[in-house]
DNA sequence: ATGAAAGCGCTAACAG
DNA sequence: CTGTTAGCGCTTTCAT
């Protein structure tokens, strides 16, 4: 009866509940209350095992199992700082040049603890600025770059991220932070001097038109030039430019462009592999004896290059190792042992088979 | 002088500071001071920017600008349960089989604004349950599967984890959730036929030993039984197995070692076009036409089968299809559009061309 | 060896 | 349209 408006307003409402969706997984709170500890002992249990006592880490333990507890690692990153998340900038990984390192990386990566992130950038720079920014958002520790990063903002937020940096595939006197690559100069000189040792005097180029593969291009043909293994007269190496990302009928056609302006050509470098496979395609297509006629030489060794016929001599790169260094020295910067210089020239091999 | 000891316990001491590292890096806080607004009002200007008025939409925009601030997106996937990363997990990337797809997959999470984080378990079911567990904890948006998984463990785990799972490159008729795949009893009973259609009648397999692989010879074989594609008398397909992850190499050995065996064989299935294109090239080094005496079909019509000489004749999966697809399945079932139930059989087939 | 408190940087929920 | 408040699930710091 004395329910007025008053008395209502009066009445003291217990404060609204305004829980969040308390969701559903188990927490590492559920699992220190399951084993009778405080959530930061549970934490130690998991994290730094000796830092607990035996008994209080057979009941976290089993605790966990009762309950399928996973860490949530979203929350672990942003309270510790450490993701444990790697990013890789790729330009593709169709082109089969990069799957070694791409392998060896999330191989690597995964043994130490580490995942990796994919990111492809295509050829072209704008991409790979954009990629950059959603990849520092995710607070990775460490970013793999294939190739050197030319755009001057990529550098300064990679930079003022703070974030280790490898960058691989290229050499350059002032790496953004760590680097693992070697020299596209000598690369191109090298194979020049070994075509020239092996009595080659006509030498041409097929190459995608990316930077690297152009400049070991300028390299072999500034050598080659040196080395006086072009026609009498003619001033520069004969060569035919390819986009990338290249393929086998990129190869096959580009030999009859090539043979079709220069039909006493003795020599062939090819960018890649692939493109080397569609040469000697194309070559045996034409009945043009290889390597009696012409020497083919590519780059890459990919995984079926050895097993052709004739077997490519090509140039090798050891991915793998690229990408195991580099897994290692994020790790290693990452958990701040030894923080080393972190820049290696992993060189390069030709690997001498019967194309060449 | 009333500096007794009583006094000094009698002061009440600041409350201790114990402030954590408070880092380095700009945050949304940082931004919102400068713009003059609440962290939330930044938070919507950057997130949805109609929510927010045209005057302050500018001016947390500049402030942005000014500061270099990028989002920390584990805080915010820790917040709003959305991590926007998905997972692959890849046997390897190195069979150039699922390249198209994960480059599919990529390019296409890219493009919804979503990243992926790759996996590789190699060919064993064990690293693959102990992947699950490491990518569970980073709380993915989806999972994307090659193969189905057959582990109960591993659905176990998956299924309680409550993430979005695509199972690919295969079907099956209780997926752990989506499926976009195809039928490998299909495929094999496919090439049979197509290639009893082209007279063949003494067919064989070269095949890796893993379970997707072996099921589509056991079709093929059952297949060209029914045909009558063997020798009189024979009850069998003769075939030759390649330990998994398979290459060239293997391709060229297994022709050989085929033809001592079955001398008389006159067509070939091979488990994939890498094993196909040592088939090609080992059959030309022993003088074997293809598809004249022996004719040739591989899988997976990979980026070189259309060039080789002769062109491989395969069967083609759309495996940017397939990666395509699974990222819209994971990005509409992760922003709660329609949940569709997400089971695609998005078949194959068969590409002619000379080698068979 | 264990625990309490205080955040990491952000967003959902609920007001105004 | 804008702000306040209360966490997300974990780990760091400091104290016992």
């Amino acid at each position: 009866m004395d329910d007025t408006p008053a008395n209502k307003k009066e009445l003291i409402l217990p404060p609204p509940r305004r829980s969040r969706r308390k969701s559903g997984g188990t927490t590492l709170r559920d699992v220190a209350a399951l084993a009778g500890v405080a959530p930061i002992t549970a934490s130690r249990a998991l994290n730094t095992p000796n830092a607990v006592s035996e008994q209080i880490l057979l009941r976290v333990r089993r605790a966990v199992e009762q309950t399928g507890y996973v860490p949530n690692m979203l929350a672990g990153g942003l309270a510790s700082r450490k993701s444990r998340l790697v990013a890789a900038v790729i330009p593709t990984i169709s082109g089969n040049v990069f799957l070694e390192m791409v392998q060896s990386l999330t191989a690597s990566l995964a043994a130490y603890g580490y995942q990796l992130m994919l990111g492809q950038s295509g050829y072209e720079d704008s991409r790979e600025d954009e990629l950059l920014e959603t990849i520092i958002g995710r607070r990775p520790d460490g970013v793999v770059l294939t190739g050197i990063m030319r755009s001057e903002q990529g550098r300064q937020r990679l930079l003022t991220s703070g974030i280790p940096v490898v960058e691989t595939w290229d050499l350059t006197p002032n790496p953004i932070d760590m680097l693992v690559g070697f020299s596209h100069e000598k690369v191109g000189e090298a194979v020049a001097r070994y075509l020239h040792g092996k009595g080659k005097r006509r030498v041409a180029t097929l190459s995608a038109n990316d930077q690297r593969a152009q400049r070991r291009m300028k390299a072999f043909s500034d050598t080659a030039l040196e080395l006086d293994m072009v026609a009498p007269g003619e001033t520069e190496v004969p060569g035919w430019l390819l986009s990338a990302p290249t393929n086998v009928g990129m190869g096959r056609a580009g030999l009859r462009e090539l043979l079709a302006r220069h039909p006493d050509i003795d020599a062939l470098f090819c960018s890649s592999d692939m493109v080397a496979l569609g040469v000697l395609t194309e070559a045996q297509a034409m009945g043009i004896a290889v390597p009696g006629r012409l020497a083919v030489v590519g780059l890459g060794d990919l995984s079926f290059s050895r097993d052709l016929n004739p077997a490519l001599t090509t140039v090798r790169i050891d991915g793998a190792r690229i990408g195991a260094t580099a897994a290692r020295f994020i790790v290693e910067r990452s958990e701040e042992r030894e923080v080393r210089d972190g820049i290696v020239d992993i060189g390069f091999s030709i690997i001498e088979r019967d194309s060449a």
